[in-house]
RNA sequence: GCGGGGGUGGCAGAGCCUGGCCAAAUGCGUAGGACUGAGGCUCCUAUGGUAUAGCACCUGCAAGGGUUCAAAUCCCUUCCCCCGCACCA
């Protein structure tokens, strides 16, 4: 009586799914285009003939169904091919297809499109790596993705890469069954895309958010390169911090004196400098003018700082007017670390002496120059301040020179706890000297307590937290001249590849997108504002990096892409242009057959932005074409959902959402952005180092696409990360075989449970309709669900659960109708599985596509919630009457009775679920005479259900509903059980056990 | 440091917004049984503890405290873990 498995058909699955694409191909299924003429018509604009009414009578659809637009324009990020895709990869681009196969199905005519980015360096970088005959790149090409060495060897031309990956993810995404527009395909490098940025940066210079300024670079000064973590030993990642460097007047120029707690400078008691380093007086063009003014920022005051900012721009242009030189003084191994962004021109020896005096910029304060080994000449500046009062450092060398009575440190810092933090944290664990390894201890601790409670005793900040403080010091010393802002390496020392050490460099010809301007901000977040987010609790993230983001650098000196408009000698960097190219996705399949030289700004602007009509005397010739693309253009436009893995919230996604909002009118602005989290492999990240990735195809070709999509979209909601493993797959599998075995004619002569019979013909059983109720009711609720794209929710319960109740189904109802259930269920699962549920819509006799059918109409009427409650009724007692037996050895048990319980007790029940307290339920009870006279069996039930009131909350049926859904389980029952059943109202029998009834929840005897 | 997300049974992972049949879904694992030539299939049963003609009690959702008739869920404090912080796709 089980139903049959085909086992079979999960092996086939790869094959039986080629053959639907191929289908789908012939059909060009998924080829949209923009209706001819303008206005917008309703309908399906793909080619595909198939969509056929449901015969079955309309139902009741609460706006669920009913699409608000006919179009749906939908892009998902598009990939950067310089591998082969793995399944993570895969998650992003299937949640993209269930979307728009979902759209599909509620009627929408949906574009789909899809385009390679070759913007960047990864793939000039991997052409060389391969050019070298990189052994390690090589092995992981032919180790994990089963590239032979012969082949990747011939990959040496980035062009040839670029083609090669490409066509590889091209095919993948074809055999994952992305259902594309592949029509509209491009690269980045490609011409016509090409004019097409140059077009989005003359619009973005118009508006005044390009601007020209420089930024710090980590960087070997050997190989005259910028360093990334990829080249230096051990793949470091350089960070990059600001330090702020304080000019003591000094000699003729500045001592300059490098600190990361410039609210201490209030403390300075006198200066420390190596005695056995060497000193320089360096001559330096004046570094204020050249720093862009994201020197003087710092993200952790931004807020202060947005107003600073333009105050700091002036000081700076005035500043520059003057074009002084500047003389520093500072170790010589540093001076040659900050050469570059000081401008030191020349340095000369200087000799340092004890003390020399040098004045403290904010206090006005002569402070003598003191002797200390523990000085780094390499580090910082090679003369640091002494703060003895808060550094236990400093205060341990005065106390070392026997200097604490001449020199008393300066308490400029209040800490809860602390008189003097650095003498009593030296005291406290006992410190001895300078080499002391507590020392660093001490440090540590005082910094941590001044940081986090400290309050400013001195200077104009006064009363102020320090962390506060500290900022606005920093922010003053800088702007005032004071003090210039350089940058550090926070982990130095990192190594280059070629063994030099890496320092920082100021790049100076670097141009920015001004992410920073507040008009930009505010049109961005208005943007934002109008967008629905998926999931919702991303929106916060959005705002976060809108407020954040300053400056983004948008060109780059090397890599493939577009030379940058106004520098053509570097290129625009590979975030800036990947912001809006959705909309080149409208044209870019016509764009071609344009002659080249008209493609440019006087195009789209008309395309885009309907200004006048290119003047260009091709245009008369070629009108009709560019009307053309126009309509395409303002038929799909605006996008009406992005899709993208959750990590680009921070940078692309983001920018996306300030470039159209520059560029475009508001009616063009993007409508929504759904993002996803990663896969993981058997529980762990994929990684190239753990060897774990497993490629997409190799993938597909051993369980199927469908299998693919539904493990990796299926182990965890939308955000979250999902985790592929064999368990899930083999369940999926296992899954398919069981429906399959159901559904196929094929398979044993099992076709009488799809046998189509005319609707209505019900199952009318409790069972039947059990069923009914909770399939219909699985279907409703993906519905929304698909909407939300809350995926994990779908596959769960419309697989699963669908498929667990089916199997508790058949077995009470072995030779079921399972007709309608299919209908309806292969439809609803369609976006997840494609193939599967053209191969299942197929072998129902239906004709066409079913991922035209339309989404499947559910029955509200069919939605009984007291079915699902009388299961659960049903399934306790169930349970009872087991544990009962398994307790009990009654032999041969022949009957069951049910005793239903008495109207009284349900009087009680309603008292006390709405008195929830007991002299309220016991006053009412007694107002009530036939509780009264129950006396004390109605104040044990009050007792009882007191202790208990969260039963109280579930739905109470009065006695005869109570009996009457007993009746219509009893077929149910009997069937669990084996043995007869027999319900009576515990009023009706003398059998002792009658009167433990209680509502919903009968007495059983068994006999 | 800043920002975001988390800590649930042997494991994975729901539930938390909107407190109440929540000793906590589902899957895996484990144990026993059925079916079978055999099973890595499928099905049934058990899986915090105690008790037991059932529907009961105790302990429990990182730790501690609070609100409430009622807390995994709400509030406060603490501890711990993960991710991002850019010019890089």
């Amino acid at each position: 009586m089980e139903p049959r498995i085909d086992a079979a058909f999960s092996e086939r699955l790869p094959a039986i799914e080629a053959g639907w694409r191929k289908k789908w191909a012939e059909n060009k299924a998924f080829e949209a285009d923009a209706p001819a003429t303008r206005p917008r018509v309703q309908g399906l604009g793909s080619r595909v003939q198939g969509l056929e009414q449901d015969p079955r009578p309309k139902t009741q659809d609460p706006g669920l169904l009913k699409p608000k637009t006919s179009k749906y324009f939908i892009t998902p990020a598009f990939p950067y091919p310089n591998s082969p895709q793995h399944i993570g990869h895969g998650r992003t681009y299937t949640t993209t297809d269930i979307y728009a196969r979902f759209m599909r199905l509620l009627g929408k005519q949906v574009l789909f499109p899809m385009a390679f980015h070759v913007t960047g360096t990864p793939i000039l970088a991997m052409a060389k790596r391969i050019a070298a005959k990189d052994g390690e790149l090589l092995d992981i090409f032919d180790r994990i993705y089963g590239i032979p060495k012969e082949l990747a060897e011939t990959l040496t031309d980035p062009k040839e890469l670029v083609k090669y990956f490409s066509d590889e993810i091209e095919q993948g995404m074809k055999e994952l069954g992305l259902s594309v527009d592949w029509r509209r395909k491009f690269y980045t490098f490609d011409p016509c895309f090409n004019r097409f940025i140059e077009w989005q940066f003359h619009k973005l210079h118009e508006a005044g958010y390009v601007k020209k300024g420089s930024h710090p670079v980590p960087w070997c000064t050997a190989c005259g390169n910028a360093v990334g973590s990829h080249d230096t030993q051990g793949d470091k990642d350089p960070e990059i911090e600001q330090v702020t460097m304080v000019k003591f007047r000094f000699r003729d120029g500045f001592l300059v004196v490098a600190t990361y707690r410039p609210e201490t400078i209030y403390g300075v008691t006198n200066i420390w400098f190596n005695p056995k380093a060497a000193y320089v007086r360096a001559i330096a063009g004046n570094s204020r003018r050249d720093f862009h003014p994201q020197v003087i920022d710092d993200r952790s005051c931004r807020d202060m700082l947005q107003q600073e900012h333009l105050k700091s721009q002036q000081a700076i242009a005035a500043d520059a007017n003057t074009n002084r030189e500047t003389i520093y003084y500072l170790a010589e191994e540093a001076s040659k670390r900050l050469a570059k962004q000081l401008l030191i021109k020349k340095a000369g020896n200087a000799k340092i002496k004890e003390n020399d005096l040098a004045l403290n910029p904010l206090t006005n304060e002569n402070v003598p120059l003191l002797p200390a080994e523990f000085v780094e000449p390499g580090i910082g500046t090679g003369v640091v301040m002494s703060v003895p009062a808060h550094a236990p450092y400093d205060y341990l060398a005065l106390r070392d020179l026997n200097l604490l009575q001449k020199i008393p440190p300066k308490v400029i810092i209040s800490t809860p706890g602390y008189g003097m933090p650095a003498k009593d944290a030296v005291e406290k664990l006992g410190v001895k000297n300078q080499a002391d390894e507590k020392a660093e201890l001490a440090t540590k601790e005082v910094y941590t307590a001044e940081a986090h409670q400290g309050t400013m005793l001195a200077g104009k900040y006064t009363g102020m937290p320090v962390k506060i403080a500290k900022e606005k010091v920093a922010a003053d010393i800088i702007r005032e001249g004071s003090g210039v802002g350089i940058y550090e390496l926070a982990n130095a020392p990192i190594s280059c590849r070629c063994g030099n050490q890496v320092s920082v460099e100021i790049v100076r010809d670097q141009w920015f997108l001004d992410y920073g301007n507040p008009e930009w901000k505010a049109l961005a977040k208005e943007c934002l504002e109008s967008m629905t987010l998926l999931p919702e609790k991303t929106r916060i993230d959005y705002k976060y990096t809108i407020d954040w983001l300053i400056d983004k650098a948008c060109t780059r000196k090397h890599g493939l892409g577009t030379p940058f408009p106004y520098d053509k000698s570097q290129i625009v960097e590979s975030l800036s242009d990947s912001t809006i190219y959705m909309a080149y996705y409208t044209i870019s399949h016509l764009l071609s057959q344009l002659p080249e030289g008209m493609v440019g700004d006087e195009l789209f602007d008309y395309i885009f932005l309907s200004k006048q009509k290119p003047k260009n005397n091709g245009y008369g010739k070629h009108e009709k074409l560019i009307e053309k693309m126009k309509n395409e253009f303002e038929h799909w436009y605006p996008l009406d959902s992005r899709h993208s893995a959750g990590d680009l919230i921070h940078n692309h996604l983001t920018f996306f959402i300030f470039n159209h909002a520059a560029i475009f009118p508001r009616k063009h602005w993007p409508k929504q952005i759904a993002v996803n989290g990663f896969v993981l492999m058997e529980g762990k990240k994929m990684s190239k180092s753990l060897g774990n990735i497993l490629p997409i195809r190799k993938a597909m070709a051993t369980y199927g696409a469908d299998v693919v999509r539904f493990v990796i979209v299926s182990g965890a909601e939308l955000f979250e990360d999902a985790d592929f493993n064999m368990e899930n797959i083999e369940g999926v599998r296992q899954r398919l075989n069981f429906l399959h075995g159901l559904i196929s004619d094929k398979a044993g002569g099992r076709r009488e449970n799809v046998k189509t019979a005319p609707a209505g013909a019900q199952d009318n059983s409790f069972a039947g309709k059990w069923f009914r109720s909770r399939y219909h009711r699985r279907i409703k609720n993906a519905c929304g669900n698909y909407k939300q794209l809350a995926i994990r929710t779908i596959c769960n319960e419309l697989f699963y659960e669908n498929i667990n109740d089916l199997k508790i189904y058949l077995k009470l109802s072995p030779n079921a109708d399972l007709s309608e259930f299919f209908e309806l269920f292969v439809p609803a699962i369609s976006p997840i599985m494609p193939h599967v549920a053209e191969e299942f819509w197929h072998q129902l006799g239906k004709k066409g596509f079913v991922f035209v059918a339309g989404y499947p109409k559910w029955e509200e009427a069919a939605i009984d919630e007291s079915l699902e409650y009388g299961m659960d009724i049903a399934n306790a007692l169930v349970d009872d009457v087991r544990n009962i037996l398994a307790l009990v050895k009654v032999e041969n048990p022949k009957k069951v009775s049910l005793f239903v319980a008495d109207e009284w007790k349900r009087k009680v029940y309603s008292i006390v679920a709405a008195a929830k307290n007991q002299q309220e339920s016991m006053k009412q009870c007694f107002c009530d005479a036939e509780l009264k006279a129950k006396g004390t069996d109605t104040v044990r039930l009050v007792q009882y259900y007191l202790k208990k009131l969260n039963l109280l909350t579930r739905r109470l049926l009065s006695a005869k509903e109570e009996l009457a859904m007993l009746e219509s389980l009893k077929d149910y029952l009997t069937t669990e059980f084996g043995f007869t059943v027999e319900i009576a109202m515990e009023t009706k029998s003398q059998n002792p056990k009658a009167k433990n009834a209680m509502p919903m929840r009968p007495s059983i005897f068994i006999e």
